[in-house]
DNA sequence: CGAAAATTTGATCGAAGTCAATCATTGTGG
DNA sequence: CCACAATGATTGACTTCGATCAAATTTTCG
């Protein structure tokens, strides 16, 4: 695919862009191809990058006390960054890895604030980004704070009914909050019923 | 205080916002006092509107199974509404209410698409509210998976100090997905040592 | 095919929840 | 301005869900 396609995409999925905007956006971007297991951000290292999973999946995860927790998935066109570093300038907690081969469309932080202060369009974008992003944090939250281990479970594959062929059981059950042997005893219960 | 003066402290803090911005602003925003206790949002309710706090403080909460759980406490300087419904014109699962005499500018969805498609400023003040939202609630994810209830606690005293003198310790437990008692009991831990 | 990684299964434990009974503080009406 | 009801906080006894630790089994992939 190529990057004014991949733009469109953007464009219809968060907030129309006018074309020179797009092309400008065009411009300031690259398309970047990686292989399973890549790393696009380590922890502790400042990230001032932006990326658009064209094609793929990748995950966020901090190493806690030297567990691996996964805070985020991104998917087909959806946006990922190491959130505390693009946003506050700090070393970032968080990996990014890719899951499977991954095409993604990269940004810099400054070329997307020149972009958000030359174009309103683009500001709207980046406004959507956030909104979304701000809305599903919320849900995860009740989630958490709300529902039992086995709730939790289902509603990841409510939201994500195919989310176990794409991701391994180890990423799910730590992103939902719960343990590897808790998602194992509720998917076997859940197969016998 | 008058409302160019609120409006102005809204520009500092999250974007500034030119003149004219600034006056349709004004001509589309309300001030509104409340009473300690009185109502902003119901559950059910479908809102549009969002509040800027003058001075005093409120607080979003849900009725989950007859028990009270606090979700948002928003002090002076800060935005509140009820997310879901706002954003996604639901019936709203919170009640919103005042915890003291509080002085709110009031505005609505539609103005603030209006001002935001009208004006950069605006769609960038926005944009900057939802972005700090965002962080803040993907730290509050953080604290809700790895923290202890302890953690929670001390963590909730370092975003704010004296927040124990400005609500209950039962909406504060909540509000850390905490038990009262379990609250209690670490306070009385706490002052001990 | 065989090693490494992922998942399942079992046994045990503990942090925090629940339920219940005071105790303390606050605010209002007589 | 006090009484006392209502609300908020503390304390105790007991329970539970899911974590932890450990081992076995299955799957993946070089």
């Amino acid at each position: 695919m190529n990057k004014e396609d991949i733009i469109n995409i953007m464009s219809d999925k968060y907030a129309h862009l006018n074309d020179e905007c797009k092309l400008e956006f065009s411009n300031y971007s690259q398309i970047l191809t990686l292989k399973k297991g890549e790393v696009l951000v380590k922890e502790g290292q400042i990230s001032d990058k932006a990326y658009f999973i064209v094609d793929g999946s990748t995950r966020a995860y901090y190493l806690k006390d030297g567990k691996d927790i996964t805070d985020w998935f991104a998917f087909e066109n959806d946006f990922i960054c190491a959130i505390n570093s693009f946003f506050q300038n700090i070393p970032s907690p968080h990996y990014i890895e890719v899951l499977e081969e991954t095409t993604l469309l990269v940004i810099s932080k400054d070329d997307i604030m020149k972009l958000s202060d030359k174009y309103h369009d683009y500001e709207r974008l980046t406004n959507r980004v956030a909104t979304k992003t701000m809305l599903k944090l919320q849900a995860r939250i009740v989630s958490m704070q709300f529902q039992t281990a086995e709730q939790k479970y289902q509603n990841i594959l409510l939201a994500y009914p195919n989310i176990t062929q794409r991701v391994s059981l180890t990423h799910l059950a730590s992103y939902i909050g719960i343990t590897l042997e808790t998602l194992s005893r509720i998917r076997k219960l859940k197969t016998r019923i």
